[in-house]
Formats: C-alpha cells, structure tokens, sequence
DNA sequence: CCCATCAAGATTGCATACAATTTAGCCACG
DNA sequence: CGTGGCTAAATTGTATGCAATCTTGATGGG
C-alpha cells in the first residue's frame, strides 16, 4: 500500500478525523495512487492515519456512499472495480448534469470567478507541461478540479455533491478503461468552454461541455472483456 | 418521540442492520411521523431498533449523506430543517434530471413497466380517497414512489440514487413550506405524465413532468420569514 | 501434479467502556 | 423576576474487546 506518501494533513483541528480520511483517501483514488481493487483493511487505514478502527470506518463507509470504494459485508473495504455499465452511467449523468451546470454558472459568472477558471486553466498547463508521475497525477486532479469549479459556481450545493461524486467517478473509469493518457485536447476543450462562458455564449459553453464529454467516453475502451473483468473480481488487486 | 408506531421490521436476515435503520427512518422522516428539527439521539435509535449505538450511528450517518438528516459536532443528528435556498436548489435539480430520466425511460419502456406505473398511480388515487393521517402519509410516500418508480426504469443506477435524495428532500421541504396539503393535482399530472409516456411522445413527457415540478414548487411558501426560522434553529423542535 | 480439507491467523461486525463535550437544573445574585 | 454561573446528568467521540466470518497455507488423497 502506497498512500503514505503525500498523505501527512498536520491541519489537526479539532475537527472531524473521519471527514480527513475520506479526503485524503479521494485524493489517492482520483490521482490513481490507489488503483481499482485495493484492499482497504480498517486497521491499515486506521495505523496510517493514527487512529481507531472506527474513525477508519467511518471513513470508508462515506466513500462507499460516494461509489469510490465498495463495502462488502464481513469482506471489507475495495477501491471500486467500476463496470463498463457503470462507466456508461456515469457519463450518461454527466451529460444530463454538466450542462445545466454550465448554464448555472454563466447566470451568475462575474470577473472573480472568470480569474478563478482562468487560474485553474494555468494549473492544468503547467502540469501539462511537465514529466514524471507526480506531474501527471497533478494534471488529472486538475483536470477535475476545473469542472468542480464551474460546478461551485453554479450556486447549487446539491448539484455540486453530485458533480463531486460523477468527476470522482469518472476518474476511477478513466483509469481502469482509459486508451490514451489524459486527453491533453481535454485542456484546450476546457479553454473552449471559458472562452465561450467568457463571450457570454451559453448555448455554445453548453455544446462544448457535451462534446468534451463525449470525448473523455470515446477516449475509453468499454469492450466487454469479461474475462479480465471476472478475473478482477475475484483476484482484485 | 414517535417513530415506534409503525416501525417493527421482523425481517431479521443477516443483513446489515444500520441500512434496516436507515430505512425505517427515511420512511418515517418522508411521509412526516418525524418532523424537521427533530433530535435523533443515538442511545435512542439503537434501542428503539435494539441494536448498539454504533449501528445506529451509522445509520444516522447514511442519511445525514442524503440530506436528510443534519450531523452537528458533538450535539448530535437532527431531522433536516432545509431553508427557503435550499429547497429552491432541490427543485432546481428536479428540474435538470428528472427530464432526463423521463427520456431515458421512455427509451426502456415495455408493457411490464407500463403496467407497474399504472398500478403505482392507482395506488396514489386509492389513498387520495381515503381519509384519516394514516392515508395522508401513505398518500404522500406513493406520490413520491411514482417519480422514483420511473427513476428505476432509466437502467441509470447513479441517476437513480439521487432521484432517490431529491425525493426525499423534496416530501421534508413541502412538510416545511408546503402551502396546501399534497397536491391532488399531483395525481393528475402523474396520470398525464404516464398518458404521453404511453403515447411515445417523449417531448411531452419530459413537459408535463417539468410543469408538474414547477407545480409542486409553486405550491410552497418560501418566503424569507427569517424570524422563524431563526428561532427554529436555535430551538430545534 | 492438482485439488480438497482443515486449522491457524487475520479481519470484520458489533457491543461496550471511558473521556470530552454539551445540556439541564439549580441556586445565588442583581 | 430575570440572569449568570456552577454542578450533575446526558450525550457524543473514540478506542478496544470479543465473537463471527473470512483468508491463508499446509497437509494429505486422488
């Protein structure tokens, strides 16, 4: 198990220590430090962050209800083993989602928010730029990141989890059925879109969103390769 | 607290039993037994289900990840309380989804599933007849059963799931703001809604559903009455 | 060589114990 | 009569213990 390595949140506070270990666990999971299938033990997750069983726990079991780690009773804990069904549904939602997000954001964009995507567009470059893994799990998480922007910009906190929970989600897909690396044409769609949002145009940041997404799911290959999926499910890991 | 009228599940299995509670409270909170604001000790919960306070507070988190129920440090869950805002957003998300899971149904549509609306409406109209508390609440949960019945029917699990949130939070915000009893409209527009599907004619479909939610938002009062409000927050039921 | 069996070890499900925090009641005081 | 503060009771946060279940690995038979 290899969490350990950036995962050392020293903002103690007196806060919830569940909430910290449902982060710090996402993170793993979204930048593929923690891949599909991994055993996620209590007492392991428990020793790594310095606490009880039940603090762990507790922290898996919200991811559970996220859909990033699967439960099983007396089993454990697992990173989820997405299906292409699944892979298909999440899209299928992101594409219902996503536009009404756009569309939300552009009611209420004002220049902050516009400094704020365009920052977060720099982010995404700069690693773009760049080798090595670190650099590349960076580049995913930022991609993400910037379609969790526009969704808190929509001024809509439900839609907001729900857009958490499919960028989430759509990162596990693309790292168990993604053909390419990262789409890098990703950073110039998402540059589309904030052009688009910029000039005002809602049915066109709309219309690129759709094909943005549309492209990350032709990026995939959801053949149905059953035997290594069977094989997964009872190897995992 | 009155949650123990109706509530005795004999269905031991060997199930999880912090989703047995998870249940049972959802129901009750959604068709009104437990009212927003109300406390939710867990030494309470657990003997009321006659299980530790470990599991019921592991059911008490499921729904606090729903919305249902309000988690605060230290003081314990609560029954939602959602403000004016936060209904608007409820129905807001209404809006962006449920249009999509009529198309998609509609797509999947065949005589069986036809056949099970149908009876789930004369359910609705069976209750709407009837009178006393008891109809009232089944009335409300059937109502809410027929948007999650065709929800089911979208072949879209996540879609599904957070039809099943915003239902839920939509039966706690009309508790709340609600200004007439249960729309008997609702039915109406339900039966409509089931007339275009049956015709083929999604375009109308996905109308009708989306006249229909603007109809049971327009039925609420969310009038700023911050005062209330505020007061309620301090005293919480 | 492969596979079934079974015991030992590991892990989960759940209850319980205890400290930390909050709430409620009470009394004194203004 | 209202108010502030103090103590006791109630409640939550968390760790831990034990039984039930699962996993692993060794052993023996086919």
């Amino acid at each position: 198990m290899n969490i350990k390595e950036d995962i050392s949140l020293p903002e103690s506070a007196t806060e919830d220590r569940a909430l910290t270990i449902r982060d710090a666990l996402r993170n793993a999971i979204v930048d593929r430090r923690l891949t599909p299938g991994t055993k996620l033990t209590e007492s392991e997750v428990g020793a790594l962050f310095d606490v009880s069983r039940t603090v762990a726990r507790a922290g898996l079991q919200m991811l559970s209800f996220e859909g990033l780690v699967r439960l099983e009773r007396n089993r454990g804990a697992f990173v989820s083993n997405p299906t292409p069904e699944e892979a298909r549904q999440v899209f299928a939602s992101r594409r219902l989602i996503e536009p009404g997000v756009v569309m939300s954001a552009l009611e209420r964009l004002d220049a902050d928010k516009i400094a704020l995507l365009r920052r977060q567009l720099e982010e995404e470059s700069r690693y773009l730029n760049e080798r090595g893994p670190t650099a590349r799990r960076a580049e995913i998480k930022a991609s993400g990141d910037f379609h969790l922007l526009l969704a808190s910009m929509a001024g809509n906190a439900i839609l907001e989890k729900f857009m958490e929970e499919l960028i989430a989600r759509s990162s596990l897909v693309i790292a168990l059925y993604g053909r390419s690396g990262i789409s890098s044409c990703g950073h110039n769609e998402h540059m589309a879109v904030l052009a688009a949002l910029e000039a005002g145009d809602g049915e066109r940041a709309r219309d690129l969103m759709l094909h943005h997404i549309d492209h990350i799911e032709a990026d995939l290959d959801l053949q149905v390769r059953d035997v290594t999926r069977l094989k997964d499910a009872l190897d995992l890991a």
